[in-house]
Order: structure tokens, then sequence, then C-alpha cells
DNA sequence: GAGTAACT
DNA sequence: ATGT
């Protein structure tokens, strides 16, 4: 089985590199199994904001750690917030790290994040580890979705592209505290997840 | 579509 | 301010 037989070669957008097409078919249903059985073990939640907003997206994690949202703000835990241990980032995933990341360490943390057809995430940067200089890599299933991304600096011009399931973005070096968001889902575009909606896993480094 | 601001 |  092919599980990186890059369908274009890799797009560079402001530091942020982007595989488009990095995960062929088989390889995506083998990490919607694997996220199906980590979600069985770790539900997905609806995380709120300091000032007790709902996010639109769901999420849980897998690793060591994970990351959550409350009141008391951003933060990474070593519990699911019902009380359990997040389970361990599955194999399928770290593959894709060790393909892409070019670092000589593992993640030690597994963001897994559900959107819906109306789900977006507004524009934000990666600031909650202990050492910004590890990368951030990011696994795109199911529907398509609108990526926009900014500057180090909140505001300024932007680039958005469509996020294709199969894709696999890396941030780092000069993209790594870039701000990036999701502004939109294209209900639809995939029938790789049963109901629609899409996936996003997040690896990180969160731990010193 | 992209950038800014007001508001909660 | 990972909000609308």
């Amino acid at each position: 089985m092919d599980l990186f037989g890059e369908a274009a070669p890799p797009r560079d957008i402001r530091g942020v590199i982007v595989h488009p097409g990095l995960l062929d078919r088989a390889a995506q249903e083998a990490l919607v199994r694997d996220v199906r059985t980590l979600v069985e073990a770790a539900p997905l939640f609806r995380p709120e904001t300091r000032r007790g907003q709902k996010m639109s997206v769901r999420m849980t994690s897998a690793g060591s750690v994970g990351w959550v949202s409350d009141r008391r703000g951003y933060r990474y835990e070593p519990q699911h917030p019902a009380g359990v241990p997040w389970p361990a980032i599955p194999r399928s995933v770290l593959a894709i790290w060790d393909e892409v990341a070019g670092v000589d360490r593992q993640p030690d943390t597994c963001l897994v994040n559900f959107y819906d057809a109306d789900a977006k995430m507004g524009m934000h940067q990666d600031r909650d580890e202990a050492d910004l200089r590890w990368p951030v890599v990011s696994i795109s299933l199911g529907d398509e979705a609108l990526f926009r991304i900014g500057n180090e600096e909140r505001g300024g011009r932007t680039q958005s592209l469509w996020l294709r399931s199969g894709d696999v973005a890396v941030l780092g070096g000069e993209g790594r505290m870039l701000h990036h968001g999701i502004d939109r889902i294209r209900a639809g575009s995939s029938d790789l997840l049963a109901g629609g909606g899409r996936l996003n896993l997040t690896l990180r480094v969160a731990g010193a």
C-alpha cells in the first residue's frame, strides 16, 4: 500500500508547507477507523472560550496531554474533561508525523477537531506549547475546508486555500507562529465520513 | 473574497 | 478573543 504517494508537489504558503493528497483513500479510511476508536474512549466535547462562549468545533485529544479551553483559559491537560486519561496517539497518525515533520522527536499530543457544516475556527496562533520551535502537523479528513493563513501579528494580509481530504499541512520554521483559522466547510464535498463534516488531526509537541 | 471594527 |  502506497501510504505516502504524493499527488502533487508540496506548496509553500508563507512558510506553511501543504502536501496535497499525501494520504490516499485507503490511508484516509484507516485513519478514520482509528479516530472512531479514539473517540469512543475520549468522547468529543464542545469547549468554551475564557468568556464562556461555546466554540463551534467539537474536539478531543490523544497522547500524554490534550488541549482544552474553558473559563480558566487554554492549556494542555493530562486528562479528558470527563476525568479519563487521553488514549494513545494511533500509530497510523504518528507515521504521518514521521513522514513530514522533519524532526527527531515524536509529538506528545494529537488534537482531534470535528467540524460540522457550520463550524468555523477564528484566526489564532498555536502558542500553548512549552517550546514553540517544534513544528505542528495538521491532517485533513472529510469535507473540504477554507483555510486562512495570516501573519505573526494579528491583522494584515492573509491568503486562503481549500484543504481537501488527505492533505497534510506542516506549520514549522517561518510558518510556525502564523495566525490561521478555518472560515468555511464545504458540506458534502467528501464521502469519507458517513455523516459528513471534517476531521482535523493536529499533532504537536506540547511539553518541554 | 478579504480586512476592519464593534460588540458580547 | 480558537467568540459573533
